[in-house]
DNA sequence: AGACAGACCTGTGAGC
DNA sequence: TGCTCACAGGTCTGTC
């Protein structure tokens, strides 16, 4: 499920129940995420306070009294806290139990998702460095879209999906903001001109802040849920709605793959 | 440096 | 019902 949105969605959910409370351990059921998980960092966690929950890209970065642990939902991970002790699920991979008896519970069938916990600082560490701005912030606006992109052949999907030029735009959201900026989405990223990387930065903006905020009234409750919800799917334009008519022009849209993943584009509507 | 293919792993739905 | 296949929201690594 998780592009930003969920990401962000999902640490305002937790973090309520988890700022300020004190570790008591990390009870790891399966390792074997994409990185294995150690479970004697739980020795070391227990008695840490959380001091924050932030997240950076797609990370979730818990602040655990001046080490971190950096939690990645992958494609099919998620968090939820629990507060009633419930038994946990099949793919319920790890909990981190707090002193209130609550736990953070992640659950990922596909075992793309990690957990990393280090004690250095955040700003060395390998999965950080080298990201590009927040989408959302003011260092990321058309301008550097248009330096970024000079001399660059690759599309302009792939462009925005590399997280050196801007994090956490995925594969759903590069789509749905290539559509609202008129953008075809194999376009060369450095044959695009000032003015349309300035309407796309802003396509970008406009279409994560929106999906925050669907994701903040339909994924309200982080506590205790048991239905995963929908993906916001009735408020896509493009994305995985191939031969159906486009919202502007009722031109069919395409399904191509761009970027090695599945694009979807009016041809009408993005050139 | 930049571009691409392949890798990780399980679940789901389509088609037979 | 049960098999096989294609495909799925991310990102790292290796190779040219």
């Amino acid at each position: 499920m998780p592009e930003l949105p969920e990401v962000e969605t999902t640490r305002r959910g937790v973090a309520p129940f988890l700022s300020g409370r004190t570790i008591e351990t990390l009870v790891v059921r399966e390792p074997r995420l994409r990185w294995p998980v150690d479970p004697a960092w739980s020795e070391n966690l227990a008695g840490r306070r959380i001091q924050s929950v932030d997240r950076r890209a797609k990370y979730l970065l818990i602040d655990v009294d001046g080490a971190h642990l950096i939690w990645h939902l992958g494609m099919s991970g998620s968090l939820r806290v629990i507060t009633d002790g419930r038994a946990p699920d099949k793919h319920d991979h790890i909990d981190l139990v707090v002193d209130t008896g609550h736990c953070l519970r992640f659950n990922d069938p596909r075992r793309f998702g990690f957990l990393l916990f280090t004690q250095a600082p955040l700003a060395k560490h390998p999965r950080l460095m080298g990201l590009g701005p927040e989408p959302l912030s003011e260092a990321f606006n058309g301008e550097l879209l248009y330096r970024r992109s000079r001399g660059r052949r690759t599309s302009v999907k792939g462009f925005v999906m590399d997280s050196a030029t801007v994090v956490g735009v995925g594969n759903i959201y590069a789509s749905e903001a290539l559509f609202l900026a008129g953008i075809h989405p194999r376009r060369p990223a450095g044959r695009i001109s000032r003015a349309r990387y300035a309407a796309l930065a802003d396509a970008i903006k406009t279409t994560l802040a929106a999906a925050i905020e669907q994701g903040g009234t339909t994924l309200r409750d982080f506590s205790d849920s048991d239905g995963r919800p929908g993906y916001f799917s009735q408020s896509l334009s493009v994305y995985d709605r191939a031969a159906t008519p486009c919202p502007h022009c009722a031109s069919l849209i395409r399904r191509e793959v761009i970027a090695q993943r599945a694009t979807y584009f009016c041809p009408r509507c993005q050139r």
